[in-house]
DNA sequence: TATTGTTATACTCTATAACTATA
DNA sequence: TATAGTTATAGAGTATAACAATA
């Protein structure tokens, strides 16, 4: 006989943020394992397939990653020659997919995508609309042009 | 010269709350450092103050945190003299508040309250009411009655 | 047989400090 | 003087497997 507890904290958005966070990584990383990746093995690929040559300084600025902790990923992403490292200057390297890497990022992007319609699709969809404002709101305050739900709702209308 | 780089992940939800979740829980922490304590000590005394006596597995299902890793979060919570642990039949034992813990418990209250306060506020106030009802869609595909918006805004208008 | 508490273990992510080589 | 890459280290959080005692 299990008692069912009631939890005190589901009122609180930051434990909200929090579990819906750990919830829709548990379940990224599952699909993503059968790749041999992590969703941070893919956020980093993802960013050098959109800027070709950026530092690994660069890279973890824009992911929040601190410097340090870079070298980790990178090495990881090295190994299986997903990535390669070029000499820009004396100090700073750029990044680059392979051709593996290329073909890995693909496969690895349908999965994000397939992972990301399915989230989103656990929102009823007349609140769909709200949800990448809302999150970029709790996670800087403000929220660009094109995440507003106007903005959204207008390119679907002109499409 | 710092080049300004755009993020490639930038309209996927579930990056936005990675990183939303991850930048609350910064904050979050840092304002309970000086407690000397972290945000899941919290959620733990919080669910104690709930339920007193809930067991450590009871507690572990509810917060979604594991058997065996309870048992360091409830040694760090037994260390200060925050909670006790009492004898409920020969294998499970009953989590209850110190008195000393239940102090510290109204504190860090106070804390979350202003933190959760001022999280919802870096979303503009009409999107506000979606944002307890879309984390938990997100978490778990549902919603209960009493973080719907509509529920919300009719105990304002009936307050 | 199933559950509780526990130990051991390992991996990911994160944070800080310090070093070197270069700009 | 500031920046890029690196090493070392530490602490959270999480995951699995296994064990003894008890239901």
């Amino acid at each position: 006989m299990t008692r069912i507890m009631q939890d005190p904290l589901i009122s609180l958005p930051g434990y909200l943020l929090r579990r819906a966070s750990a919830a829709a990584l548990v379940e990224l990383n599952q699909r993503l394992a059968m790749f041999g990746l992590h969703h941070t093995d893919v956020s980093l690929l993802m960013m050098i397939e959109a800027h070709p040559g950026i530092t690994q300084s660069e890279a973890g600025r824009v992911l929040g990653i601190q410097r340090a902790n870079m070298v980790a990923f990178i090495n990881r992403l090295e190994k299986p020659e997903w990535i390669e490292r070029r000499k820009v200057d004396g100090r700073s390297q750029g990044l680059l997919l392979t051709a593996k890497g290329a073909r890995t990022t693909e496969r690895a992007k349908r999965i994000i995508e397939d992972f990301e319609t399915q989230l989103l699709a656990r929102v009823p969809p007349s609140l769909q609309p709200h949800v990448r404002p809302i999150l970029h709101y709790l996670w800087t305050g403000t929220c660009p042009d094109d995440l507003l739900a106007d903005q959204a709702i207008a390119i679907g209308e002109t499409a």
